[in-house]
DNA sequence: GCTGATT
DNA sequence: AATCAGCAACGCGAC
DNA sequence: GTCGCG
């Protein structure tokens, strides 16, 4: 068969020659490398006419890996694009590590009464009165939480404006001692398989150090109660099929050793899981790393991912995590696994 | 990392 | 002027 | 009810 017959005059657009267009904010990023080699504190424009304060920038984070703070807030800036969108509107749980991960550690929910200008805060009805909370979605608030000390971004399931309907559920797979990542692939494509039955999507993504996190996209409107219900489901289908692969025991001394820990229970309001693209508060500085399912089939290590090679993958790798979550299950099917004689199976307790 | 209270 | 404590939270299942 | 767990 005749191939196609090429032009032959080539054009050459000289695209090498045109000046390289500069990485997204490699200003910032230069901005901060200088304040890091100047030592001390300074202000560094995170946005136009946004300009936060940053101090201590060569302070050691992860003495195992050599990164410094300066290092998690340039590693967040070159992620920005990806993952601001994965955080924006949730208020934040943070997890703060000011001396780094081998120091000591406190979370924070409220933010203070006044925080820097361009910082997002917004008031969130806890229980009784409402808190002021820390609010993802821009750089400027990014770069003072990590100023904070903050090294992983924790965000509710749910946004600002529809705080008690969830937009997707976890389920956390915990590998126990003796467990390996191979096997925690494998348990991962059990529950995809259960979820597949059931007629739901998911996406993976590496916890950050030697779990996996599965993340079903949810319809508009579903509560937390559903969220769980349609984790628990699943979970129990696998558990049912392998039990001696996985097991929802939460008690660490019941578990029988080897086995996966797949955790539902992580869905509920005011409750957390490590953001796509989150580094990890964990001694090599890896990082929670969207994955496709091919991957998983792979069975990659985690430790691949870590602050200093996630850019790469993800300038390679695209927006895996939005991309993923678009799929909206059904929420009729969503309405039958969560009613109780819709699909027996998960809460047989309970009335 | 920072605030607010205590010495 | 230095020191120091606080900085979240909730459902679940086993006892 | 309290405890341990995440």
């Amino acid at each position: 068969m005749p191939a196609r017959r090429p032009r032959t005059v080539r054009t050459r657009v000289p695209t090498r020659r045109l000046p390289r267009r500069p990485a997204p904010n490699a200003a910032i990023i230069s901005a901060l490398e200088r304040i890091e080699s100047a030592g001390g504190a300074a202000a560094v424009e995170a946005a136009p006419h946004k300009s936060i304060e940053v101090s201590h920038l060569d302070k050691v984070f992860f003495p195992d890996a050599g990164v410094t703070k300066g290092d998690v807030m340039r590693y967040y800036v070159r992620v920005a694009k990806y993952i601001l969108p994965a955080i924006a509107d949730r208020p934040l749980v943070l997890k703060r590590t000011p001396e780094g991960v081998n120091g000591e550690l406190f979370f924070q929910q409220n933010a203070p009464d006044d925080v820097p200008d361009g910082v997002r805060v917004d008031n969130v009805a806890a229980q009784g009165e409402p808190q002021c909370r820390f609010v993802g979605g821009d750089l400027p608030t990014l770069l003072h939480l990590v100023q904070l000390g903050c090294i992983s971004l924790d965000p509710w399931m749910s946004r600002i404006g529809s705080l008690d309907h969830p937009d997707y559920s976890i389920i956390d797979l915990d590998p126990g001692p003796g467990a390996s990542f191979k096997l925690v692939a494998r348990v991962a494509l059990w529950v995809r398989e259960a979820l597949d039955e059931l007629g739901l999507r998911a996406v993976p993504k590496t916890s950050g150090s030697r779990g996996i996190h599965i993340a079903i996209p949810l319809p508009r409107s579903t509560s937390y109660q559903d969220s769980i219900a349609t984790a628990k489901a699943a979970a129990a289908r696998v558990v049912d099929l392998h039990p001696r692969q996985a097991t929802v025991e939460r008690a660490l001394e019941n578990r029988p050793r080897g086995t996966v820990y797949v955790d539902c229970l992580q869905n509920s309001r005011g409750k957390s899981v490590a953001a796509a693209y989150a580094v990890r508060a964990k001694p090599d500085a890896t990082v929670s790393a969207p994955l496709t399912w091919d991957e998983v089939v792979e069975s990659l290590d985690p430790r691949e991912f870590t602050v200093r090679t996630m850019p790469a993958r993800v300038e390679q790798h695209g927006d895996l995590w939005r991309e993923g979550l678009k799929h909206g299950n059904s929420a009729s099917v969503i309405r039958a696994i969560a009613t109780p004689g819709g699909k027996p199976r998960a809460s047989a307790g309970k009335k």
